[in-house]
DNA sequence: GAGTGGTCTAGACCACAAT
DNA sequence: TTGTGGTCTAGACCACTCG
């Protein structure tokens, strides 16, 4: 069963699609939209909330609210695993593990999984391709209570996070991500097939459960030109006037 | 005048701050709180889908909310200028205008720009310092129409965007950011005392005004360790067994 | 001043989690 | 079974935009 403000938003998608509701103009109020689709107003704003998250469209309180864009910014705001981001944008995810080795936490490690120092985390290196093109890889420490799970998934797994839930209903479902640059080094000029120094776009990234838990913390390495991150977003309520008398 | 469920909303990040809800522990539930803060249901759920988006807390249907972190995330769900992200850090922005010149626009910019070909626009070259040390460099390109407030701007303009709010009343309101890596080039390099070819992470943003007026596109290169994005995000209410029957 | 979105209320029912 | 969050309703008032 699909709930009535998830049609909604749907169906506002896709009229923005398709182009009944250019770029720039102004969408139907929302006593008009609530009466024309038999709803509340409640559960008509709760669609747009949605659109609105998405970046599809902009509200300014007074008047109607604007198409900001044609499609939703996909990719970070709602967490994705690479191999469900692969999939979305049309292209077949693969992975493999080049090495799996236990061993004791760092300080920092144990600071970030929410560990006790020296507890087992599990070390795994591994290569992630897209169409068969090697274009991230990841350095991944698993807390110790995940590690038996994950030493049974098979080496070219290709969906590690749907492996895992379906195995042993481990859900990521939270993630803190820092992005930045760096120079790819030995292994990961070898591994991505790209000069030793040349740049690449490196995300650090904890993933925790729906509780909190964290699970894992990564260094991942992409490579450039193939992957792109892309974050839509606006001033929310408060417009730049007011944040601050000076600011 | 604040509104009654932003009141609500910053109580609960400061009892987060202090611990009284330490990461990982449920929070009272919503019936209870809104009965202790003499409000209706309806408020204390926005409330919470504050905190919810700032990713402090995450949240099930059936279990109690849980504590996933002590601080919000900043800079990147909240659209901020440059020189306001750097205040709310506790540094001292500053910048300076290599060169301005008018042209006309590229194919890709005018689209961009949502320009006719061939339109008239301003490209700026602009090295932005915090605390006195360049970390970013900006070529921006901005639409015709804006062009006489930006020329106004002195050349060491500390904050653009609040300069051309006071100036002209525009506000920028919404943005659309491209995250990846390259190469530093010549100019990069000597404007960023870096060696060529050095990692830069680069961000190639638009941003429109309220109703989605496009004024600036940017390519942005930062000098990796001064500058860290974050984002933090969850699985919003489908869980991953949700998605897809086999994905 | 009319219309719009933002806020708030007080109720109701449902799906799900915990026990 | 009980309690929780998720959904939805039908009203109300306010702050704001716009003609």
């Amino acid at each position: 069963m699909t709930r009535r403000h998830q049609q909604i938003a749907e169906e506002l998608r896709q009229a923005i699609a398709e182009g009944t509701y250019p770029v720039g103009s102004a969408l139907p109020s929302e006593s008009e939209l609530a009466l024309t689709h038999g709803v509340s107003r409640g559960t008509l704003r709760q669609a747009f909330g949605t659109l609105q998250s998405e970046g599809l469209i902009g509200s300014r309180q007074g008047a109607r609210r604007v198409v900001l864009a044609t499609t939703p910014s996909q990719s970070f705001t709602e967490l994705r695993s690479f191999a469900q981001w692969a999939r979305a944008g049309g292209r077949a995810p693969g992975g493999l593990v080049l090495s799996s080795a236990r061993g004791k936490a760092t300080e920092a490690q144990a600071a970030q999984l929410q560990l006790a120092p020296d507890d087992e985390v599990l070390h795994v290196l591994r290569v992630r391709t897209l169409d068969g093109e090697p274009v991230l890889l990841e350095r991944t420490v698993y807390a110790g209570w995940a590690a038996d799970a994950v030493e049974r998934l098979p080496d070219d797994c290709e969906s590690v996070t749907q492996s895992l839930y379906e195995a042993a209903g481990l859900v990521m479902c939270h993630g803190e991500h820092h992005l930045d640059a760096v120079a790819a080094g030995t292994t990961d000029a070898r591994e991505l097939g790209v000069r030793r120094g040349s740049p690449l776009l490196r995300v650090r990234r904890t993933t925790t459960t729906a509780d909190g838990r964290p699970v894992e913390t990564s260094d991942d390495r992409y490579k450039p030109g193939s992957v792109v991150f892309t974050v839509r977003n606006s001033v929310q309520a408060n417009p730049l006037v007011r944040t601050s008398p000076t600011a």
